[in-house]
DNA sequence: AAATTAAGCTTGTATATACAAGAAAAAATA
DNA sequence: TATTTTTTCTTGTATATACAAGCTTAATTT
């Protein structure tokens, strides 16, 4: 596991605890050590301690309650794709299936881009990846992402459908999701999508256009999906 | 402005820089005071300060960049109800009339009420309230809302049409939205929804099931809402 | 035995401080 | 003048500490 050198202690944490909560170690319910006692697990203080925990609430990992602890929270079902940091824990994670239909490229941005972008990243280009998730089976997302070609050596070499996109970019890139961006509606699916999804082209589908911005300036990636959601739906915790 | 007597400095340090925000003191791209500048104006020290700006970074007001400063992010556009605590800053404030078509009431919880419910919230029964948004005129958006009824004396007798529901828990009841959960789908209208937001039944529309959890146990939020995307969006930061 | 009180845990808020690292402006150099 | 270096301001991470307030359990009292 590649790591950043000086990696801040508190997300250390963070994937700690995060790991062994997804690991099963802790479950929905448990309540985790206290902050005195992470203190002492890691040697440090309880600010550090509560930044961490402070992310892990809003990632929806867990619930703190004042005077008795920080209870593991919901096991994410759902598509788990509204949720920051791309984390596809949903659905439970086995019968989920990730399809490469182009492999990542590098190319130029598209003419008719629907994002406004600097000079930059004009210039720098694009790597261009679409994918086709299936859930037990059933073709259910499809997504297109575009992902700025700065300071990426050897991208198009790593399989990224394995793995997610998000965690090839941290662990080989040290890029994370800073913040972002995400519209949505309900469209009917079309012939195209409705041909990736197996479905009609009168279905209802949600459509997504996301923007997400890194640690790394000018390293935006941007991403547009289809979601059938006429068996699963998408879901979201904050 | 009724306020909680002892509301914590941080807290305060939000409402004042959100409100600016708001009422355009501060315009997109400007530089929110630095750190140690707002120590100075309220008195404290920098973790305090820290604490309000990130949770203004996590809604969506302010983008931080290190050596830099706190930099006013766009303006809210779309309609904005996916992101938390319903600030309803979407697509210009004026432009969005809302329309009580069930003005809060006390009663039972249905019987088919799709979330489990503990005890202590079935005891108690709920508050019903059914809204429908225009914006610009066109009816968009059509939310009923189940509040538990718990610690709410003289709650329909304010209006909640005209500020927004957090905003009227909030001011009077001192309810706060601390984390929750929302589950999305593409659907089509159907003759009820496609009635109420007049358009037809065969239309994609979005659909959400939420339900919050508040400062208060046992007060939990529930609202269903259909969503008509073809002139608009829904929008979301985070 | 039952109700109350107190003690001891937990998280919530806050102060004071220190050094590291990114960004921009000012100063020194070529 | 143009370039490089230095300085200064900014946010990022971290330690150490203190008291308030919510929750649970144990001790005390009734």
């Amino acid at each position: 596991m590649a790591k950043e050198p000086n990696t801040p202690l508190y997300k250390v944490l963070i994937d700690d605890l995060k790991r062994q909560i997804d690991d099963g170690r802790y479950k929905k319910g448990d309540l985790l050590p206290s902050e005195n006692d992470l203190c002492k697990s890691y040697g440090t203080t309880r600010p550090t301690v509560r930044q961490a925990l402070g992310e892990l609430t809003r990632m929806g990992y867990i619930i703190r309650q004042h005077g008795k602890g920080s209870i593991v929270s919901e096991p994410k079902s759902g598509l788990g794709i509204l949720s920051l940091k791309g984390s596809t824990a949903g659905v439970g994670k086995k019968s989920l299936r990730t399809e490469m239909l182009v492999k990542s490229k590098r190319m130029t941005w598209p003419v008719d881009f629907p994002y406004d972008l600097t000079e930059e990243q004009q210039e720098a280009g694009c790597i261009y990846l679409a994918r086709l998730r299936y859930v037990n089976g059933l073709p259910t997302l499809y997504e297109e992402t575009y992902i700025t070609d700065i300071d990426l050596p050897r991208f198009t070499m790593h399989n990224v459908a394995k793995n997610s996109l998000f965690e090839t970019l941290k662990k080989y890139h040290h890029v994370e999701i800073k913040e972002g961006e995400q519209k949505i509606w309900a469209v009917m699916a079309g012939n195209h999508i409705a041909d990736l999804l197996s479905t009609n082209a009168e279905n209802p589908i949600i459509h997504m256009k996301r923007s997400m911005q890194t640690n790394k300036r000018n390293l935006v990636i941007y991403s547009f999906l289809y979601c059938n959601t006429a068996d699963y739906f998408i879901q979201d915790y904050f």
